[in-house]
DNA sequence: TCCATTAAATGACGACTTGTCATTTTTTGA
DNA sequence: TCAAAAAATGACAAGTCGTCATTTAATGGA
């Protein structure tokens, strides 16, 4: 028994090295660079071997995806504890998202690639499962910010749009900001100085939009922004500004 | 001169077929199933000639890209005529882009190839050039409508979101959501029954929240939005029923 | 300790793609 | 009519994916 765990030990160590090469590659050189044949060079493993542990490469990059939601996941249970109103916790998600995307330059794009081109045809059953589930998880996490908010009667419910909903919408500017950002378009001679802060401002229109109190017009959100950054994501940011 | 246009002729026009071949593919099978051989083969030219035509595979993507860009233009183009209020021809443009997106369902995959995996570095500059142009266009064009309604005080002028950036909140929501909605998580179990609809009042939010008149509890946008498929886009409305 | 059995690792291989370029075919115009 | 220019072709080199027969290592009983 005692072997047997050994080994198995050491093929869960090994997976973790392949999926970072992975990562490493996808961030150096982008997914379509990414071979399984160097892979297996950089790890010094024979082809074969990497091909015990990911049926395809689909399957690799869709663990990958599913290894960032995780820690997406992590930092957004971080975001929650923030002691502070609905609308101040929602915004710490935002910093974590934020935080989550500039770390981790793979995400947004391995995201992207799940999204079409037959991808997810070609991956287990079992890590679509899991992707799916980590993705309704998130959903569910914020979207218990917004029931909360409503129960504390900081926002009125109403039928439309329902908590789900809201938080498709933060989900969707978000994710569209880093897809506009990832295109970088010439955004100052646009007349857009600072996207990031865009996407900002946009969540606090729409959450303004539907009556979210305190508005931002009654209070200081970017302040409340630097406070969430210093104090529940600390060794985030300065490794965020190291990276710089 | 006559033979020489006829022949420049007959390459637009093989040009053409080769564009529409590969839009073809895209869709019914993923741009990752697209290849030049394919593409030669369905065309009955030969490999060659196909890349005389195109450099690489990137670059009869983004040529592919750009041509969808160009529909999306003309069809901004119609949508900034209807008859109403600033933002009533924004609710215009909104409807044009969901038409557009559905009618070509290769263009948000195209979109999103486009952005990331070193795809804009193999691409020729020419062609990045475009692209770029006609974002910028599609912005501007857009952000017209912005500063027309700040000019007939319908929207009070701001410092923050100026009307660039609002442009740039608009397409986040836009594309962010077709991002989500081509993930197609189960909705209706995380309780989003209408995620089109979803993207629709996440934008009537934001706009209200900005102070955007007349607001969405002021005017029943849902009326106008029937009287802009039904007067500026009949036809494509014909066609996404016959889809469907 | 030795050896038979089971498990794991390997890399040559077939199938497929991309992009090139020497060769062949067609067109042009004198 | 025919030589020169232009265009089309597909064999080819290079690289990738994923498989699988073969080799190598680990295991556990005698």
């Amino acid at each position: 028994m005692n072997t047997l765990t050994r080994k198995q030990r050491e093929i869960a160590e090994r997976h973790a090295l392949l999926l970072d090469i992975g990562r490493r590659l996808v961030e150096s050189e982008g997914y379509r660079n990414l071979s399984m044949e160097r892979i297996a060079e950089i790890s010094e493993y024979s082809k074969g071997t990497v091909y015990q542990h990911f049926s395809c490469k689909e399957e690799m990059l869709i663990q990958l995806c599913n290894h960032n939601s995780i820690s997406l996941k992590s930092m957004f249970e971080r975001a929650r504890t923030f002691d502070g109103s609905g609308r101040e916790k929602m915004m710490a998600i935002f910093v974590a998202h934020e935080l989550w995307a500039t770390l981790n330059p793979s995400c947004h794009e391995l995201h992207q690639i799940l999204c079409g081109g037959g991808t997810k045809e070609k991956v287990t059953a079992e890590s679509l499962e899991i992707h799916s589930g980590l993705e309704f998880e998130v959903f569910g996490m914020v979207g218990n910010i917004v029931e909360d908010a409503i129960a504390n009667k900081e926002l009125h419910a109403a039928k439309e749009p329902s908590a789900s909903e809201l938080v498709f919408s933060l989900w969707s500017i978000c994710h569209g900001g880093l897809q506009l950002r990832s295109l970088d378009l010439p955004f100052e001679q646009m007349g857009i100085n600072d996207p990031q802060g865009a996407t900002l401002r946009a969540i606090g229109s729409m959450l303004d939009g539907i009556g979210w109190r305190p508005l931002s017009t009654e209070h200081d959100y970017g302040a409340v922004i630097e406070r969430i950054k210093s104090t529940v994501f600390t060794e985030e940011q300065q490794q965020q500004a190291r990276t710089r």
